[in-house]
DNA sequence: TTGGCGATTGGCT
DNA sequence: GCCAATCGCCAAT
């Protein structure tokens, strides 16, 4: 659990990820997210995704493009963010070839820069929970919709880059808190860490 | 125009 | 573990 330093993390380039989205959601384990405030640099490595594929009857895209949803067909490397219950916004990464909707959720990060902006964003000096879940994940990074769309392969105020760190072994399983096509095995985590969101007989 | 419904969270039992 | 809060989205009226 040593923090990565920034300096030696690069910016992923939209070549390197994998096209197909339950590939990238495995790629994106042990990937680092960068979000540059006013206060500082906030980020963390990336210890839990879902993948939410082609044709996915829980996915987003499913119904077609809206103004809501079009980010997830952009081509791959795009930030989609929505609100879920009224109260918790979602980070994805869009997929696939440009104008198919898809997209992998980030699910959860283990903090690395920024901890004391993350504690203030979160209320809370509990490192374990500052960004254990889609929804506390984005409200440590203070993303909203207004990054809906960006370029995560650009260094801006949000973007994806590598660790100079290896992850840990990566576990595969059923995704957390959907009712439709809720069997299939698409969520990736870092097996046995503390960072991962869910149930802990989830993240063995 | 409206009503049902979430890719969640935090507080309480 | 259970459950209410909360509100944008969209299918159906």
């Amino acid at each position: 659990m040593i923090a990565p330093t920034l300096t030696s993390s690069r910016v992923l380039d939209r070549a390197e990820l994998p096209v197909d989205t339950a590939q990238l959601a495995r790629f994106l384990i042990g990937k680092i997210v960068v979000r540059k405030l006013t206060e500082g640099v906030v980020a963390g490595r990336i210890v839990e995704t879902e993948a939410y594929p082609i044709g996915d009857p829980a996915g987003h895209a499913y119904r077609g493009k809206t103004p809501r949803n079009q980010a997830l067909f952009l081509e791959r490397g795009h930030a989609y963010v929505y609100l879920a219950y009224g109260s918790s916004f979602m980070l994805n990464v869009s997929s696939e070839e440009p104008g198919v909707g898809a997209g992998v959720l980030i699910r959860a990060i283990e903090p690395t820069h920024g901890i004391d902006i993350m504690e203030r964003r979160r209320g809370t000096a509990r490192l374990r929970d500052l960004a254990r879940g889609p929804g506390r994940l984005c409200a440590a990074l203070s993303i909203d919709r207004r990054l809906d769309g960006l370029d995560l392969c650009q260094i801006g105020a949000l973007w994806l880059g590598t660790d100079a760190q290896i992850a840990g072994e990566i576990g595969q399983g059923k995704r957390i808190g959907i009712t439709r096509a809720a069997e299939s095995p698409l969520r990736f985590y870092v097996r046995n860490n503390t960072f991962v969101s869910g149930p802990r007989a989830l993240n063995l």
